[in-house]
DNA sequence: CCCAATTTAATTGTGTTCAATTTAATTATA
DNA sequence: TATAATTAAATTGAACACAATTAAATTGGG
Protein backbone atom coordinates (compact mmCIF):
# COMPACT_ATOMS: atom_id res chain seq x y z
CA UNK A 1 0.00 0.00 0.00
CA UNK A 2 1.82 2.58 -0.77
CA UNK A 3 1.33 6.21 1.03
CA UNK A 4 -0.38 8.57 -0.73
CA UNK A 5 -3.43 6.14 -0.52
CA UNK A 6 -3.31 5.59 3.13
CA UNK A 7 -6.32 7.01 5.15
CA UNK A 8 -4.23 9.23 7.16
CA UNK A 9 -1.89 10.98 4.20
CA UNK A 10 -5.34 12.08 2.82
CA UNK A 11 -5.24 15.88 2.94
CA UNK A 12 -9.48 15.96 2.42
CA UNK A 13 -9.23 13.61 5.01
CA UNK A 14 -7.71 15.60 7.69
CA UNK A 15 -9.47 18.29 6.54
CA UNK A 16 -12.77 16.45 7.46
CA UNK A 17 -11.56 15.60 10.14
CA UNK A 18 -10.46 18.19 11.87
CA UNK A 19 -13.42 20.68 11.04
CA UNK A 20 -15.24 17.88 13.11
CA UNK A 21 -13.40 17.38 15.82
CA UNK A 22 -13.35 21.56 16.39
CA UNK A 23 -16.94 21.49 16.40
CA UNK A 24 -17.12 19.18 18.88
CA UNK A 25 -14.50 21.59 21.20
CA UNK A 26 -16.97 23.91 20.68
CA UNK A 27 -19.80 22.50 22.01
CA UNK A 28 -19.89 23.14 25.40
CA UNK A 29 -19.67 26.70 24.32
CA UNK A 30 -22.83 26.59 21.75
CA UNK A 31 -24.96 24.40 24.34
CA UNK A 32 -24.24 27.66 27.19
CA UNK A 33 -26.02 29.52 23.95
CA UNK A 34 -28.62 26.97 23.24
CA UNK A 35 -27.34 27.27 19.57
CA UNK A 36 -25.98 24.45 17.07
CA UNK A 37 -23.26 25.20 15.37
CA UNK A 38 -24.84 26.35 11.91
CA UNK A 39 -27.09 28.50 14.25
CA UNK A 40 -24.47 29.92 15.93
CA UNK A 41 -23.04 30.96 12.16
CA UNK A 42 -26.36 32.45 11.07
CA UNK A 43 -26.25 34.57 13.87
CA UNK A 44 -22.96 35.72 13.46
CA UNK A 45 -23.37 37.11 10.33
CA UNK A 46 -26.56 39.03 11.52
CA UNK A 47 -24.39 40.26 15.05
CA UNK A 48 -22.75 41.77 12.30
CA UNK A 49 -25.03 43.41 10.06
CA UNK A 50 -28.86 43.14 12.03
CA UNK A 51 -30.32 42.06 8.58
CA UNK A 52 -29.45 39.79 5.86
CA UNK A 53 -31.38 38.29 2.76
CA UNK A 54 -31.46 34.30 2.87
CA UNK A 55 -29.71 34.51 -0.55
CA UNK A 56 -26.66 36.65 1.22
CA UNK A 57 -26.83 34.18 4.18
CA UNK A 58 -26.22 31.99 1.69
CA UNK A 59 -22.90 33.50 0.26
CA UNK A 60 -21.22 34.17 3.35
CA UNK A 61 -22.09 30.71 4.81
CA UNK A 62 -21.51 28.57 1.35
CA UNK A 63 -24.62 26.83 2.70
CA UNK A 64 -27.93 26.86 0.42
CA UNK A 65 -31.95 27.28 1.18
CA UNK A 66 -32.32 23.82 1.58
CA UNK A 67 -30.15 23.78 4.58
CA UNK A 68 -30.61 27.35 5.72
CA UNK A 69 -34.52 27.30 5.34
CA UNK A 70 -34.62 25.16 8.33
CA UNK A 71 -32.17 26.74 10.49
CA UNK A 72 -33.52 30.29 10.14
CA UNK A 73 -36.97 28.92 11.10
CA UNK A 74 -35.34 27.30 14.11
CA UNK A 75 -33.91 30.84 15.00
CA UNK A 76 -37.15 32.55 14.47
CA UNK A 77 -39.16 29.71 17.22
CA UNK A 78 -36.62 30.24 19.25
CA UNK A 79 -37.03 34.05 18.87
CA UNK A 80 -33.62 35.14 17.90
CA UNK A 81 -34.51 36.77 14.46
CA UNK A 82 -37.69 37.54 12.65
CA UNK A 83 -38.30 36.62 8.86
CA UNK A 84 -39.94 38.83 6.31
CA UNK A 85 -40.12 39.37 2.34
CA UNK A 86 -38.77 42.03 1.01
CA UNK A 87 -40.90 45.11 -0.31
CA UNK A 88 -38.98 45.88 -3.15
CA UNK A 89 -38.58 42.47 -3.91
CA UNK A 90 -41.35 39.57 -3.10
CA UNK A 91 -38.85 36.90 -3.84
CA UNK A 92 -36.43 37.80 -1.30
CA UNK A 93 -36.52 36.82 2.27
CA UNK A 94 -34.82 39.30 4.81
CA UNK A 95 -33.85 37.66 8.11
CA UNK A 96 -33.57 40.55 10.82
CA UNK A 97 -32.08 40.23 14.28
CA UNK A 98 -34.59 40.39 17.59
CA UNK A 99 -33.84 42.13 20.74
CA UNK A 100 -32.92 38.69 22.25
CA UNK A 101 -30.74 37.75 19.74
CA UNK A 102 -29.11 40.89 20.29
CA UNK A 103 -29.04 40.32 24.06
CA UNK A 104 -27.21 36.71 23.28
CA UNK A 105 -24.49 38.41 21.40
CA UNK A 106 -23.44 40.09 24.42
CA UNK A 107 -23.12 36.37 26.49
CA UNK A 108 -21.23 35.20 23.22
CA UNK A 109 -18.72 37.73 23.02
CA UNK A 110 -17.49 36.92 25.98
CA UNK A 111 -17.13 33.24 24.94
CA UNK A 112 -15.18 34.35 21.88
CA UNK A 113 -11.73 34.25 23.11
CA UNK A 114 -12.49 31.09 24.75
CA UNK A 115 -13.94 29.43 21.86
CA UNK A 116 -10.75 30.65 19.59
CA UNK A 117 -8.58 29.06 22.51
CA UNK A 118 -9.70 25.70 21.82
CA UNK A 119 -7.95 24.88 18.30
CA UNK A 120 -3.91 24.03 20.10
CA UNK A 121 -2.15 26.62 17.58
CA UNK A 122 -0.15 29.33 18.70
CA UNK A 123 -0.87 32.96 16.49
CA UNK A 124 1.22 32.75 13.68
CA UNK A 125 0.06 29.01 12.84
CA UNK A 126 -3.09 29.98 12.95
CA UNK A 127 -2.80 33.11 10.58
CA UNK A 128 -0.64 30.47 8.36
CA UNK A 129 -3.65 28.23 8.68
CA UNK A 130 -5.79 30.72 7.62
CA UNK A 131 -4.27 31.76 4.94
CA UNK A 132 -3.97 27.69 3.54
CA UNK A 133 -7.39 27.27 4.32
CA UNK A 134 -8.57 30.55 2.03
CA UNK A 135 -6.83 29.13 -0.73
CA UNK A 136 -9.35 26.26 -0.65
CA UNK A 137 -12.35 28.78 -0.67
CA UNK A 138 -14.07 29.81 -3.89
CA UNK A 139 -12.37 33.14 -5.53
CA UNK B 1 -17.40 45.26 15.04
CA UNK B 2 -13.57 44.14 16.28
CA UNK B 3 -12.46 42.26 13.19
CA UNK B 4 -12.21 38.84 15.58
CA UNK B 5 -15.79 38.69 15.65
CA UNK B 6 -16.24 38.52 12.09
CA UNK B 7 -17.65 35.58 10.38
CA UNK B 8 -14.43 35.33 7.61
CA UNK B 9 -11.81 35.44 10.16
CA UNK B 10 -12.86 32.94 12.56
CA UNK B 11 -10.74 29.65 12.28
CA UNK B 12 -13.41 27.19 12.59
CA UNK B 13 -15.60 28.90 9.77
CA UNK B 14 -12.92 28.65 7.38
CA UNK B 15 -11.81 24.68 8.23
CA UNK B 16 -15.65 24.07 8.10
CA UNK B 17 -16.13 25.90 4.41
CA UNK B 18 -12.96 24.57 3.58
CA UNK B 19 -13.57 21.11 4.58
CA UNK B 20 -17.53 21.36 2.52
CA UNK B 21 -15.75 23.31 -0.33
CA UNK B 22 -13.07 20.37 -1.17
CA UNK B 23 -15.59 17.48 -0.59
CA UNK B 24 -18.08 19.43 -2.83
CA UNK B 25 -15.00 19.29 -5.64
CA UNK B 26 -14.33 15.50 -5.05
CA UNK B 27 -18.18 15.09 -5.60
CA UNK B 28 -17.66 13.83 -9.56
CA UNK B 29 -15.33 11.72 -8.74
CA UNK B 30 -17.31 9.89 -5.89
CA UNK B 31 -20.43 9.82 -8.11
CA UNK B 32 -18.04 8.12 -10.62
CA UNK B 33 -17.52 5.15 -7.98
CA UNK B 34 -21.12 5.45 -6.87
CA UNK B 35 -19.89 6.45 -3.42
CA UNK B 36 -20.80 9.10 -0.57
CA UNK B 37 -17.66 10.93 0.98
CA UNK B 38 -18.35 8.56 4.33
CA UNK B 39 -18.59 5.68 2.38
CA UNK B 40 -15.15 6.35 0.14
CA UNK B 41 -13.49 7.00 3.18
CA UNK B 42 -14.78 3.53 5.11
CA UNK B 43 -13.56 1.51 1.76
CA UNK B 44 -10.02 3.73 1.63
CA UNK B 45 -9.61 1.89 4.96
CA UNK B 46 -10.74 -1.58 3.57
CA UNK B 47 -8.82 -1.11 0.87
CA UNK B 48 -5.41 -0.97 2.83
CA UNK B 49 -6.46 -3.87 5.15
CA UNK B 50 -9.24 -5.85 4.18
CA UNK B 51 -10.90 -6.25 7.28
CA UNK B 52 -12.24 -3.67 9.92
CA UNK B 53 -14.21 -4.05 12.99
CA UNK B 54 -16.89 -0.94 13.51
CA UNK B 55 -15.08 0.11 16.89
CA UNK B 56 -11.95 0.40 14.51
CA UNK B 57 -13.47 1.75 11.35
CA UNK B 58 -14.73 4.46 14.13
CA UNK B 59 -11.27 5.24 15.75
CA UNK B 60 -9.81 5.72 12.15
CA UNK B 61 -12.31 8.00 10.94
CA UNK B 62 -13.50 9.69 14.38
CA UNK B 63 -17.03 8.54 13.59
CA UNK B 64 -19.46 6.57 15.80
CA UNK B 65 -21.36 3.49 15.37
CA UNK B 66 -24.56 5.81 15.32
CA UNK B 67 -23.00 7.18 11.84
CA UNK B 68 -21.16 3.90 10.67
CA UNK B 69 -24.05 1.56 11.61
CA UNK B 70 -26.01 3.00 8.46
CA UNK B 71 -23.03 3.42 6.30
CA UNK B 72 -21.82 0.16 6.91
CA UNK B 73 -25.29 -1.41 5.50
CA UNK B 74 -25.47 0.54 2.73
CA UNK B 75 -22.13 -0.50 1.64
CA UNK B 76 -23.52 -4.75 2.34
CA UNK B 77 -26.47 -3.40 0.43
CA UNK B 78 -24.09 -2.55 -2.90
CA UNK B 79 -22.03 -5.76 -1.91
CA UNK B 80 -18.52 -3.70 -1.59
CA UNK B 81 -18.23 -5.28 2.18
CA UNK B 82 -19.93 -8.38 4.31
CA UNK B 83 -20.68 -7.96 7.69
CA UNK B 84 -20.11 -10.68 10.27
CA UNK B 85 -19.86 -11.04 14.06
CA UNK B 86 -16.77 -12.05 15.71
CA UNK B 87 -16.37 -15.85 16.56
CA UNK B 88 -13.63 -14.61 19.37
CA UNK B 89 -15.83 -12.17 20.68
CA UNK B 90 -19.43 -11.96 19.73
CA UNK B 91 -20.20 -8.18 20.40
CA UNK B 92 -17.52 -6.91 17.43
CA UNK B 93 -19.04 -6.35 14.01
CA UNK B 94 -16.53 -7.24 11.64
CA UNK B 95 -16.34 -5.78 7.73
CA UNK B 96 -14.77 -7.47 5.06
CA UNK B 97 -14.13 -6.53 1.63
CA UNK B 98 -15.22 -8.20 -1.00
CA UNK B 99 -14.33 -8.76 -4.93
CA UNK B 100 -16.90 -6.29 -6.30
CA UNK B 101 -15.19 -3.84 -3.93
CA UNK B 102 -11.45 -4.44 -4.36
CA UNK B 103 -12.65 -4.48 -7.95
CA UNK B 104 -13.59 -0.61 -7.15
CA UNK B 105 -9.82 -0.06 -5.81
CA UNK B 106 -8.38 -0.18 -9.50
CA UNK B 107 -11.10 2.06 -10.30
CA UNK B 108 -10.50 4.67 -7.44
CA UNK B 109 -6.91 4.14 -7.28
CA UNK B 110 -6.80 5.78 -10.83
CA UNK B 111 -8.50 8.69 -9.38
CA UNK B 112 -6.72 9.57 -6.28
CA UNK B 113 -4.19 12.01 -8.16
CA UNK B 114 -7.08 13.70 -10.01
CA UNK B 115 -8.34 14.02 -6.57
CA UNK B 116 -5.69 15.11 -4.97
CA UNK B 117 -5.14 17.82 -7.51
CA UNK B 118 -8.35 19.61 -7.14
CA UNK B 119 -6.61 21.17 -3.86
CA UNK B 120 -5.13 24.53 -5.29
CA UNK B 121 -2.01 23.96 -3.46
CA UNK B 122 1.58 23.33 -4.25
CA UNK B 123 3.45 20.67 -2.57
CA UNK B 124 4.63 22.63 0.61
CA UNK B 125 1.93 23.95 1.20
CA UNK B 126 -0.18 20.84 1.66
CA UNK B 127 2.94 19.68 3.38
CA UNK B 128 2.26 22.57 5.73
CA UNK B 129 -1.64 22.47 5.86
CA UNK B 130 -1.35 19.11 6.53
CA UNK B 131 0.42 19.34 9.62
CA UNK B 132 -1.33 22.10 10.91
CA UNK B 133 -4.42 19.81 10.80
CA UNK B 134 -2.56 17.54 12.42
CA UNK B 135 -2.12 19.83 15.41
CA UNK B 136 -5.93 19.88 16.00
CA UNK B 137 -6.60 15.78 15.83
CA UNK B 138 -6.51 14.17 18.56
CA UNK B 139 -3.21 13.49 20.20
C1' DC C 1 -47.19 44.74 -23.54
C1' DC C 2 -46.47 39.48 -23.46
C1' DC C 3 -44.17 35.61 -22.56
C1' DA C 4 -39.89 33.15 -21.97
C1' DA C 5 -35.89 33.06 -19.08
C1' DT C 6 -34.05 33.98 -14.72
C1' DT C 7 -33.95 34.49 -9.83
C1' DT C 8 -35.17 33.43 -4.94
C1' DA C 9 -36.97 30.32 -1.46
C1' DA C 10 -39.17 26.41 -0.16
C1' DT C 11 -39.87 21.52 -0.51
C1' DT C 12 -38.59 16.69 -0.98
C1' DG C 13 -35.67 12.83 -0.44
C1' DT C 14 -31.21 10.65 0.71
C1' DG C 15 -27.49 10.33 3.65
C1' DT C 16 -24.85 11.66 7.20
C1' DT C 17 -23.42 13.40 12.24
C1' DC C 18 -23.99 13.09 16.95
C1' DA C 19 -26.05 12.61 21.72
C1' DA C 20 -28.49 9.47 24.42
C1' DT C 21 -30.39 5.09 25.23
C1' DT C 22 -30.75 0.09 24.71
C1' DT C 23 -29.19 -4.64 24.10
C1' DA C 24 -26.07 -8.28 24.18
C1' DA C 25 -21.58 -10.10 25.31
C1' DT C 26 -17.56 -10.06 28.07
C1' DT C 27 -14.73 -9.03 32.08
C1' DA C 28 -13.91 -8.05 36.83
C1' DT C 29 -14.94 -8.49 41.52
C1' DA C 30 -16.97 -9.57 45.93
C1' DT D 1 -19.52 -18.21 40.86
C1' DA D 2 -23.15 -14.83 40.85
C1' DT D 3 -23.40 -10.22 39.69
C1' DA D 4 -21.81 -5.72 38.86
C1' DA D 5 -19.24 -3.00 35.64
C1' DT D 6 -17.61 -2.47 31.13
C1' DT D 7 -17.57 -2.82 26.19
C1' DA D 8 -19.37 -2.98 21.23
C1' DA D 9 -23.16 -2.14 18.16
C1' DA D 10 -27.50 -0.83 17.15
C1' DT D 11 -31.35 2.23 17.68
C1' DT D 12 -33.72 6.62 18.18
C1' DG D 13 -34.39 11.38 17.48
C1' DA D 14 -32.88 16.03 16.17
C1' DA D 15 -30.42 18.77 12.97
C1' DC D 16 -27.81 19.45 9.23
C1' DA D 17 -25.92 19.14 3.94
C1' DC D 18 -27.02 18.87 -0.58
C1' DA D 19 -29.14 17.52 -5.19
C1' DA D 20 -33.28 18.02 -7.61
C1' DT D 21 -37.70 19.89 -8.15
C1' DT D 22 -41.34 23.31 -7.53
C1' DA D 23 -43.53 27.80 -7.06
C1' DA D 24 -43.69 32.58 -7.12
C1' DA D 25 -41.78 36.98 -8.49
C1' DT D 26 -39.03 39.63 -11.52
C1' DT D 27 -36.62 40.77 -15.75
C1' DG D 28 -35.79 41.09 -20.62
C1' DG D 29 -36.46 40.55 -25.58
C1' DG D 30 -39.57 40.78 -29.39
Amino acid sequence: MSSEFKLENRLCFRLYAASREVIKQLRPFLEALDLTYTQYLVMVVLWEGGTCSVKQLGQRLYLDSGTLTPVIKNLEKKELLRRFRSAEDERVVMTEITDSGKALQRRANEMTADMQACMALDKSEKAALGDLLNKLLPQ
